[in-house]
DNA sequence: TGTACATCAGTGAACGCGCGTTCACTGATGTAC
DNA sequence: TGTACATCAGTGAACGCGCGTTCACTGATGTAC
């Protein structure tokens, strides 16, 4: 019988797992400047060698996290467009998403967009895995096409431009000068990703008004 | 007297001037993970110690690349502004050089996005830079607000947006993505990146209309 | 113009380091009968 | 249930490597008189 994917426990429990989850904390801890195998292999206290059993390379662990990452984003997305009450909603909302995931789980997304990392070019998993992620924006942009909000058509440049939007909001949280430019406006990441999500709504749905709800 | 800033040749020409274009010649070549101060200098037919008559670290290096990448981007916005006939123009047109500067100079680009490298903790002079094409941006949305396109007060959500949509573009067509999927929908990045600032002038100026002019 | 000296920008050898990866091994776990 | 054997997932030592950085040096360039 072959080993089972899912088992608890074996020598040392399940240390494919442990890795992931080392390398993740490591990122968040210490930047992705920090990782290494060896590293990772120390943080999860186990030899050098170890990680070997489980991936064959350090490219192959980037790349699983990366996987992993992109199924989660996936996931998220997929509830946030069935939440939304309506089209043009669901678009915000999803670039909303992908901003909160990215402040929640800012590993991954580092991971991702850094493809020198997971050498794509050797395990495509990871574009793969992507690809499911822009599914959800496309519907959610046919939805809109159905609903009228926009005119039929190839809906690619607004894939696009949605997901370059999430995309360039989260690069610039991750990176630091959002955060610095938020405060000398007396603002946060979040708060003008809102800011931005309710533009594109409205641009959406009514023209070029813009609404400054926050007192502003 | 001090050692002038722009000589033309001293001992071995102006190396610091060399090192800046070998390490980019290096990252256009073999990609951003290739670089290193020793490789550079290989590149730069020199001996490993010789970069540190002209740069503090390896950091330094990098993070002169991204000041001038700054400043050349700073440069061409400038002008893409100017050149504008429309507040509502030069919006999808400061995209739109974003975009060709990247693909014109990827290795500033990709030096810029990736902090960890830059150390901008240890040197912020790559922030200050940056700073300055952002002020590009805003001036460009302050004028759309004086034309009336715009609604007035706080600029900073639409110039997030711009910029974001901007560096999320770049990001996806340098990391590959983008490539790929425009050769599935039978475009090219640039193709894409103009139906997208197409649609971003639309939004602003005309509500949600969105012309498909390529025959789709 | 010529000489003595200071400075400057290179060389090349050396340092210690952490890296990715391999490998012979070992002991725990699972399997057959 | 017990024993013999196979497999599996670890260990830890070792490999060769390229890295960033330092340093004593050298010879070319510039400066003073």
């Amino acid at each position: 019988m072959p080993v089972s994917e899912t088992r608890e426990s074996y020598h040392h429990g399940s240390l494919r797992e442990e890795l992931i989850t080392a390398c993740v904390a490591l990122i968040e801890a210490e930047g992705i400047g920090a990782v290494s195998l060896r590293r990772v292999a120390r943080e999860a206290g186990v030899s050098p060698g170890a990680p070997y059993h489980h991936f064959a390379d350090r490219s192959a662990l980037l790349t699983a996290i990366s996987v992993r990452g992109y199924e989660r984003l996936e996931r998220r997305l997929r509830q946030a467009r069935q939440l939304a009450p309506t089209a043009a909603r669901a678009l915000g909302a999803l670039v909303e998403t992908y901003v909160w995931f990215a402040r929640d789980h800012p590993a991954y997304v580092q991971l991702m967009l850094r493809p020198e990392l997971s050498q794509p070019a050797k395990h495509p998993e990871a574009q793969t895995a992507g690809e499911g992620a822009i599914r959800v924006l496309t519907e959610a942009v046919e939805d809109c096409q159905r609903e009228g909000i926009v005119p039929p058509g190839d809906p690619s440049p607004l894939v696009g431009m949605v997901w370059a939007l999430a995309i360039g909001i989260v690069t610039l949280w991750l990176d630091g000068p959002l955060e610095g430019r938020c405060v000398s406006l007396g603002t946060t990441p979040a708060g003008l990703t809102v800011q931005i999500t309710a533009l594109l709504e409205s641009m959406l749905t009514g023209g070029s008004r813009q609404s400054n709800t926050d007192g502003h």
